[in-house]
DNA sequence: TATTGTTATACTCTATAACTATA
DNA sequence: TATAGTTATAGAGTATAACAATA
């Protein structure tokens, strides 16, 4: 299966919805893997290079978990966009020191992903555009903003060595 | 994280539709789970009720695996709502029986699925209902109708044992 | 004591491969 | 040979726990 919803009986909104966003995400990730980039690892760039910001608060903007920050940190300097700096103020703390070549490839990755979403919107009719915008953003700030709490499947401890 | 996209420096496409999706697949499995079930299960059930249909029948309309139709009939079967049938044309195949409980389950869940779209759709102005169902089933039909096709990563033979 | 970043790893999800029984 | 269903398991993705250094 693709990562699909499986209702669709006749096209409702969450196979509206999801289908979208699922395609959308598919044509942003060949895009970007056309120069080794990822959505998070893009996510990270642009806003590490704006502002010196530590790990912690990527994480916070692009909301993932810290250990999932760690990942894609380390594919940044693998991939010599960005480095791990002490911060000056914190010494536990890491700043993401964007490389020259870094900023470089973060014009050019948001130019991708500009343009991604470009196609997208400029397929429909001009009235349309608008109007789906608009609706989807009465729904993030309004009925659709916050998710419903799952049934959070707890965690074993882990074995002692 | 949640499932998320990463971007949003202002909100895009991809933030919208992946935010959107996200809630309502999250409201979604709440309700559904208060009756124990799934958007699955939900999906199969009501496919099955409404004709005669194999397991790989479900599967395609569902857009499933075969393995994880196993799993959506088993967990069916576990709960009194449906059962394998052998079919009387293909020995091979099974049919799919959705039980008297199982049938007065569809109804209910279908009304379940209905209620958390409507719920979404309703809290939108009259004006932009028919806008955003109309842009998405726009794009759902054109620009974003097949998915790119992600590289994919092979699998290694299984391990003889 | 709490927090930053790290490592290790448990868990979920889904799909691939191999298998059995049919066709 | 090909297909329906099954089992086992690989692999990706992600989150939890424990830890070291520091606050």
């Amino acid at each position: 299966m693709t990562s699909m919803a499986a209702t669709q009986p006749s096209k409702d909104l969450s196979y509206l919805l999801d289908h979208t966003s699922h395609v959308l995400r598919t044509r942003m990730s060949a895009a970007l893997a056309e120069i080794g980039m990822t959505a998070r690892m893009h996510c990270v760039l642009v806003h590490a290079v704006e502002e010196e910001r530590t790990q912690a608060q990527l994480a916070e903007i692009g909301d993932m978990d810290k250990t999932t920050m760690v990942v894609t940190v380390d594919a940044l300097e693998k991939a010599g966009l960005a480095e791990r700096r002490p911060s000056s103020q914190d010494r536990r703390a890491r700043i993401i020191a964007v490389t020259e070549e870094g900023a470089r490839v973060a014009v050019q990755s948001q130019k991708i992903v500009d343009g991604v979403h470009n196609d997208a919107v400029a397929s429909l009719p001009e009235a349309d555009r608008k109007a789906l915008l608009h609706a989807l953003n009465l729904l993030v700030e309004g009925h659709l903003a916050t998710p419903a709490e799952s049934p959070r499947p707890a965690r074993r401890a882990r074995q002692s060595k």
